[in-house]
DNA sequence: GATTAAGTTTTCCTATAGGATTTCAGAGAC
DNA sequence: GTCTCTGAAATCCTATAGGAAAACTTAATC
């Protein structure tokens, strides 16, 4: 019969095999990554959950989670709003923390290294190679997620679960590409603001500073791959000083 | 009209404040807290809206933001569970991470310590003198308590909110109290577990050490508020320390 | 006794209606 | 022209019922 037709309004999304709100989950965090939803915008439920067609529950869900990660705020009867980018404040407050705790986090890795972690380890310094080889506009992208990939896997074979979650809980390298793709799209307005990005932007983008921070990631490696604990701790340390600088070099003085 | 009468169903919550989910979101929180979830039950979505006389949505998004905060796991197409107890490891790896960052931050709060902040802190100290009076059944509660926000508040003098957050999210007060609490409601099957808890509470319970937590907690606050760094990063360290060793004398050999 | 098959339960998701609150616009008063 | 107040629209939040898919349980057959 003609009836059974017009029931069907999406017959695509039958064979599925995750839970949908980690899906949304993603794909909003991706959004978000992206700049599909801008920093400082509100975020609409309805608006959310016709465009990635499915119900408001999903959608919820993952908001939550959203706001509970620091990505979204949520105003009590007023509704979601994407977080701003970060200011040249949080953005040292942020790499102080890394400071805190990557450094200690390498000096355990090349303690606890095993064989399982070496495989990985050299594996992702593979990875790091072919990210050079991009073209300049997808290798800020590519240098990114490696970047976060390193830095993760270090927190990990660290051993200590407190810090890898932490760590991995301040979306340091989703804040950074945020900033850069800010940046990219001139969605800048507020002065002071583009000045730093603009800085950011010009260092990192016109010296080398891919190779500068594989170069770095090479030396981390070696020390811990070597089992030598203090290099490993020294050189994390410099490599964050480092990539702080490459990115803001007026930050510095801030944080005495 | 006695029309508009019937259709009134439930007139008690007409001036409510805050936002449900959130409300939802703190009562599930004191349930784990106070075992009436208890550690690794299924916890039923169904049941728990039920239970708390509101619909299945805010109870969602609350527990999707408890699953980002580590207090209870979800797996897919099968519901959510309240995360187990401390492991021992895990108890070491907890105290470790806090030795990383807490003792930072006191130096910090030291340093960047302001008048509102110096109020604070002797509000709370005076706060912990009160605890010290309750009855032994409600005193570690009460010194709980105090501790969560004592620590916290010190994350916060630091003035990083990097810091401050990570160290919120650790729920560590909260893994201590469902400790203790198991411990008392004699609900620990498991082997090991048992001898570990059941040290834990012998040596906090009959040994004096709450007053000795707030000597401790006396001397970090002198420190900072005498605004001297060297000595309230060396207090902390030696405060978390001595409560490691408080509540799991065993488990100091387990790191190095 | 082991394996397959059907039925039941559980969980996740959808859909929709309606109440509560904020925001914005326009009319009227000063 | 500016300010205040009222009303309407938009948005968020809640409630409830029901359908689909997976997991678990039970029963029957070989």
């Amino acid at each position: 019969m003609a009836k059974k037709q017009s029931i069907v309004p999406a017959p695509k999304r039958s064979p599925r095999r995750s839970v949908l709100s980690d899906e949304i989950y993603e794909m909003i965090k991706a959004m978000i990554f992206e700049h599909e939803i801008a920093p400082g915008s509100r975020v609409n439920i309805d608006a959310l959950a016709v465009e990635l067609e499915v119900s408001q529950t999903p959608v919820r869900e993952a908001l939550a989670r959203l706001e509970s990660d620091g990505l979204i705020a949520k105003e009590p009867l007023k509704g979601y709003t994407a977080t701003n980018l970060l200011s040249m404040e949080e953005f040292n407050d942020l790499f102080q923390f890394r400071l805190l705790i990557e450094p200690w986090a390498a000096e355990q890795a090349a303690r606890k290294i095993d064989s399982t972690g070496k495989t990985a380890l050299k594996g992702e310094m593979q990875s790091a190679k072919a990210a050079l080889k991009f073209k300049v506009d997808d290798q800020f992208q590519a240098l990114t997620e490696h970047d976060a990939r390193f830095h993760t896997l270090i927190a990990h074979i660290s051993g200590s679960n407190s810090v890898a979650s932490a760590f991995e809980r301040t979306h340091c390298h989703l804040h950074l590409f945020r900033l850069y793709m800010a940046n990219k799209l001139h969605l800048i307005e507020s002065e002071s603001r583009t000045q730093f990005v603009q800085e950011l932007f010009e260092q990192y983008y016109h010296s080398g500073s891919g190779q500068l921070a594989i170069k770095e990631h090479d030396e981390i490696a070696k020390a811990i791959l070597d089992q030598n604990p203090k290099t490993a701790r020294s050189t994390m340390h410099a490599h964050i000083e480092s990539s702080l600088k490459r990115f803001a070099p007026s930050a510095k003085e801030v944080n005495k």
